[in-house]
Formats: C-alpha cells, sequence, structure tokens
DNA sequence: CTGCCGCGTGATACCGGTATCAGATCGGTC
DNA sequence: GACCGATCTGATACCGGTATCACGCGGCAG
C-alpha cells in the first residue's frame, strides 16, 4: 500500500483498478482524446467504486490553468462588497470558475500583499477594487498583468491604469441627488464625506486636488455635488464637506457642527452607509428631524432605508450586476477576447422616498 | 527560449541565473535545509532580478498541502455571513491561510457540489454553514472527512455529526428576547419566522416535529420561544407563528394577518433581519407603530437599528467572532489537535433600545 | 600517508495530472 | 498473403516545486 495521505485515489490507482493503461483512464476521465466504449466504461466503474476526484492541483500545473478567479476588495464585510462578491461568485461558478477572496481594509500593503498571494496561487484572472490612487502606486497590479494575468478592475477606477473597469456613473448619481436637494429649495447642503484629508481645504481648488488624490469614488462624488452647485449658482463653502477619517463616530461630530452654525445646513447628502446612519445620529441628538427640519439623501440602498420612518430617499447601485459584469469581462478576456480596456459604466438609480422636503421657513 | 507561458520565472531558471544547481535555489527559496551565505545571496539576487514567485501550486503538490481554506456559506451577500467570512479570513491570514467560499443559496445539491469543488481544489479544512438536516444529507461532509479534510461546523450545527460547531446561544437568546416581551406584560406574542411548512402546524407536537426537521438555528431559537411562553404559563398559539417561505414580503402578509386577528398580537419577535424590516412594513400598512401599539424585538443588530425611531431592541451576534473562532478551532486541528467534536457556543447580547413598551390598554 | 567523517552541493525521484508519440491491432485491398 | 493505413492504447516526458540521497571535498585522527 502505497503512503496514503489521505487525499484519495490517483489516477494510477483507478487505471490499475481497471486493468488499463494510466494514459486511457486520464482521458476517460480527464474528457479527453478518444477510449472505446467498454474500456471507459470500465474506468468510469473503477472510478466509482473507488470513489475517485480529480485532482485539480495537479490539473493545474500541466495545463497552467488553474480556473480560479482573485478578488480583492477593501473589505468583505462590507455589504456593498459583499453583493458585488455575490455578483462575482454567481457568474464565475456559471462559467466554472470559483474564487478567492481577499480584503485589505483599504491599506496599500494588504493590497500588494494579496496580489502576491494570488500571483503564487496562479489564478487565472483578478479583479480588483483598488485603494491605489496614482502612478507609483500601481506596481503590484502591473506585476500581476506582466506575468500574464488579466485584471479587471471594479466599483473604482484608477487613472493610472488603462483597464477594464465596471463601474457606476458616481459624478451623475450624485449631481442628481444634489440637484433633488436644489429643486426642493436647498441651498445650504452639507456633504459627507470628503476626502480624508487632515486639514479642511479652505479653496474649491484645494478641495478638488484632495479629490483626485483620493478614493476614484469619492472624488467622482465629490464632483457631482459641485456640478450640481454650480448649475444652481450656489457658492461652495467649505464648512459644508466634511473631511478627513471616515468613521460613523465622527459623521455625529461633523454633521453636529455643520447644524450649529450660523447659517446651518439645511439638507445633507450622504455618499456611504455610515455616513447616513451617522448623519441620522446627529440629527437626533441635536433635537431635529427629517425631512422637515433638514433633508436626506443617501448611496446605498438597504431594506432598512426603506422602513425607516419617514423612509429614505437613496442612490441604489446595482451592486449584484457591478459585480456580475466584471467577472463576464474578465472571463471573456480569459476566453480571448481582447481587453477593451474602456470603462464599463452601469446605471444606478434615485429612489425617491420621504426624506426631502422644503428647508424650513 | 522555454515556451514562456507567462507564468514568470521558475526555480530554475534562477538557479541558471545565480550559478547553481535546481536543488540550491530550491532550499534557499523555499527556506528549508542549508545553503552557505554566499551561494544564498546569490541566489536571492537572482531572484530578485528575475522577479521569481513561488509557485504555490507545485509546492502544494509535493507537500500535500494548500495552505488553503474552503468555506461554505448560505449566502456570501447577506450581511451576517459577510461578517462571519470576515472574521474567517481574518484570522486564517494571520496565520497564513487563504479563503475559497462557495454560496450554496440553502440549496443542499449547491452544497454538495461546492464541497466536491473544495476536495478538488485539495484544500486543508473546511468551515461549513451546512443547510443539512439529517443523516442521509450529510453524505458529502462525511466524504470530505473520509478524505482526511477536517471540518468545521459554525453558526449551524448539525445532529448527525460529530464535529466541532462554533455556534451561538440560539436558544437562550431568543428566550431571554421573548422574556422581555413578556416582563413587559405582553401574552400574545408572534413569532417570525418558523419551519418553513407548507401546512401551519395546529398542534405544538407538529410544530416541534416540524422544526426540528428544520434549520438547526430556526428550531434552537423556536424551542427558546416556547420555553419562555412555558415559563410565564402563557398557551401556545399556532395561528402566532409564520410558516412557510421565508421572504421579506410574506412576513408582511403574515405579520399583517397576526395585526388583524381578532385577539390580536401585541409583540413580534423576529428571528431574522428580513423579518424584522418586514415586520416594520407590515406595522406601517397597518397604521400602527411601536413600541405603543406593537413591541418589537429582532435577531441580528445593525447600524440601521440603532438610528431608527425609536431605535430597536436587538439581539446582537458575535459575528466576527464567531468565524474567527471556527477559523482557529480548524486551524488548531490542521496544526494537530485534537478535535475536541464539541459545541463552542458563544454569547449574544440583547441590546436593550426602545422597541419594547407594555401592551396597549 | 591513509582512512574516515561531516559538510555542503547537485542529481534525481517523487506529487498527480496532461499531452505527445510510438507501437499494437485490425480491417481492407491488391 | 503481404502491405498499408486507420484506430486505439499505453509508455513517457512534461508542469514546478520538495525531499532524499550520493558524491566531492576538506579536516582531523591514527
Amino acid at each position: 500500500m502505497p503512503a496514503d495521505r489521505g487525499q484519495g485515489p490517483t489516477i494510477s490507482e483507478v487505471a490499475a483498478e481497471a486493468g488499463v493503461g494510466r494514459a486511457t483512464a486520464a482521458r476517460t476521465l480527464g474528457g479527453y482524446g478518444y477510449v472505446s466504449p467498454e474500456l471507459r466504461a470500465r474506468v468510469l466503474a473503477a472510478a466509482e467504486k473507488l470513489g475517485y476526484r480529480a485532482n485539480a492541483l495537479a490539473r493545474s500545473m500541466s495545463t497552467g490553468v488553474s480556473h480560479t478567479l482573485g478578488v480583492i476588495v477593501a473589505d468583505i464585510g462590507n455589504p456593498f462588497f459583499a453583493g458585488l462578491l455575490r455578483g462575482i461568485s454567481d457568474t464565475a461558478r456559471a462559467r466554472g470558475f470559483d474564487v478567492i477572496v481577499l480584503s485589505t481594509y483599504e491599506n496599500l500593503q494588504q493590497e500588494i500583499a494579496a496580489t502576491n498571494v494570488l500571483i503564487d496561487k496562479r489564478v487565472d484572472g483578478v479583479i480588483v477594487s483598488s485603494a491605489a490612487l496614482d502612478r507609483d502606486q500601481v506596481a503590484h497590479i502591473r506585476a500581476a498583468m506582466d506575468r500574464g494575468i488579466p485584471v479587471v478592475l471594479v466599483d473604482r477606477a484608477v487613472a493610472a491604469l488603462d483597464l477594464d473597469a465596471v463601474v457606476i456613473d458616481n459624478r451623475d448619481a450624485a449631481r442628481e441627488a444634489v440637484e433633488v436637494l436644489i429643486a426642493a429649495g436647498h441651498r445650504r447642503i452639507g456633504f459627507v464625506w470628503g476626502p480624508p484629508v487632515a486639514q479642511p481645504p479652505s479653496t474649491r481648488r484645494e478641495l478638488l486636488a484632495a479629490a483626485s488624490a483620493s478614493l476614484w469614488t469619492d472624488g467622482e462624488r465629490l464632483r457631482g455635488y459641485l456640478d450640481a452647485l454650480d448649475d444652481a449658482h450656489i457658492p461652495f463653502d467649505p464648512e459644508l464637506v466634511m473631511v478627513g477619517p471616515k468613521t460613523e463616530e465622527r459623521v455625529v461630530g461633523e454633521v453636529g457642527r455643520m447644524l450649529a452654525l450660523p447659517d446651518r445646513v439645511t439638507a445633507v447628502f450622504c455618499t456611504e452607509t455610515d455616513g447616513m446612519t451617522g448623519s441620522l445620529r446627529a440629527l437626533r441628538k441635536a433635537g431635529l428631524s427629517y425631512p422637515d427640519d433638514v433633508a436626506l439623501i443617501g448611496f446605498d440602498d438597504s431594506a432598512w432605508a426603506a422602513v425607516m420612518d419617514p423612509p429614505l430617499t437613496m442612490i441604489a447601485q446595482p451592486v449584484h450586476q457591478l459585480g456580475a459584469k466584471a467577472a463576464e469581462v474578465l472571463l471573456d478576456i480569459l476566453g480571448g477576447a481582447e481587453p477593451a480596456r474602456t470603462m464599463h459604466t452601469l446605471r444606478s438609480h434615485l429612489i425617491q422616498r420621504a426624506s426631502v422636503a422644503p428647508p424650513p421657513e
């Protein structure tokens, strides 16, 4: 008896059991080449009897294809990325691919480490929602590409990378939301949240600079906010945008500050779920309510937003579709398609509910 | 030039570049055996120069160890499982293991297929939140174990399987919640949701039978509900438990029905997030509000539950910890520890907020 | 000076598949 | 009956690592 490492029978053992050559068993089980019906039946029976399962590792070694996709996201525990991942793995599995997921927690070092893991495991392709901002932060992605691993970006485009990217119309979505607020009569509109800079930018130019040095989605949403303000000729006020670290806790403080301003905010636009829950807490703390005291619109719709009282007006991203499309694009490239190297933009939707009313008095 | 499949340099190429034997390069790069400082330096330099990365597949082939964990959950898009997964992958990565995730959508066939994928990919161990109910539904898990792959259950224990299981005190948690309701004076307490049987059970015995033939968590939570009722000598009323398919939509209908009863429900206990959002919608539809018209307690706390107005009293599961513990148990077994084959029960917490008040009049 | 030991190194047999290629078998044809 | 070709099968060289083992060389003891 050969030293059994507990890995189950090999193709050689099946061949021996069936009384055929190794190659014949391999052809039958691997589904390639020709094998006569009789031998095929014997091999199949032997495999069945022994409970044979092909070793995917060995197969990958010789074919050079692992049928595995690598996915790098900021946080697998975040409902947005969880939904994205669901879209990715649903379509990947439908095409016979499995998925390895790595979270980076927005940390570039972890993203680099994750990329290396995926290279080492010889995944066939990578989908990444990258935290990389500029030219000198994308070496790891270039390294993967240099090794012939196709990469598709999702949720966040990276300007320094000429790659397929599957994203939503963040700027349009933000503009539309702010337009709704403006149409309702608001002119003092808070923005939660902006770029994570230490010092609040005092000029619009500074703010824009900070935005382009931050996550693509954040920058786009900020630009959409400014677009809407510009169109309505509302002057930009740096006091109304929250900057710095992005925690729900800080949102409570920042929105509280905007609410305490002499010329206080009458509407708040939140670019993320935590921004909305934080704003809600700030409102309650200030003894204010929505939509009468302040109007609210947020990003990333959920079942909760619909059952709030009053229900919240939210921007719904096509999360599942975003992931599905990213997987499709990647799988098509793996299937031999030429990478389009373009932005695939999916439409988000503003779901009007009841958190927007005209400003007080 | 050897046919470059774009996989990057191999150990042989590094050895050639460094002018040493393959074995020497392997020892250096693999970190085993002895190599003199000079040669080691030359190998390292060559590897650096060529951008060498070890092929984890090849390594796994010869060592028989893949440093990969397989995780099977119901739905990766569900925040509960997403959080669980985060706990799992955080601790796995800290110990040098990566994770392959598969969703089953509560479908046993998919769970079996997922198990096979993991066997084929030769994962070192498996963590599964199984949909299997009885003896004849666990063959796939037995098959993995027979191949020497350790399996740890998470979230859901499976009676037919004598394995380590990392779970929470579902029955206690449910009992505590219902006790709080009873202490506030409620006697007509709705339960959302029960076993997915077609016909509403008319007797307590039937219900219990249905519960044990359903998901372990669901059964436990139902038992906790009955425990609390029993302790308070409140007779069980089959009209107050929702059975059948579990969708938010159906919850709206069922809770609506309980609210329309002559002797209507004055409190509702929800065992899942969708149950709570559905109940909230049913309340609004009926023109009722909480906590005055009906008291509410639900499972799975979230940021939203805290910002509802009034904020919801919820049971918080230690989601991250649940995943982390499951990974720990599995990794310990992989490290040579003897499987305890016991239930590791983590404590959940009832977070009292403001959705419970005495019943009307 | 010879023999032995030990150390460092390289050759090589694995792991379990795939893929190529040579050879055996068989039928058909002249 | 011999030859040819088509058909089917099995032997074997890969893939890129790990691990065993043999060998060469130097030092030291007898």
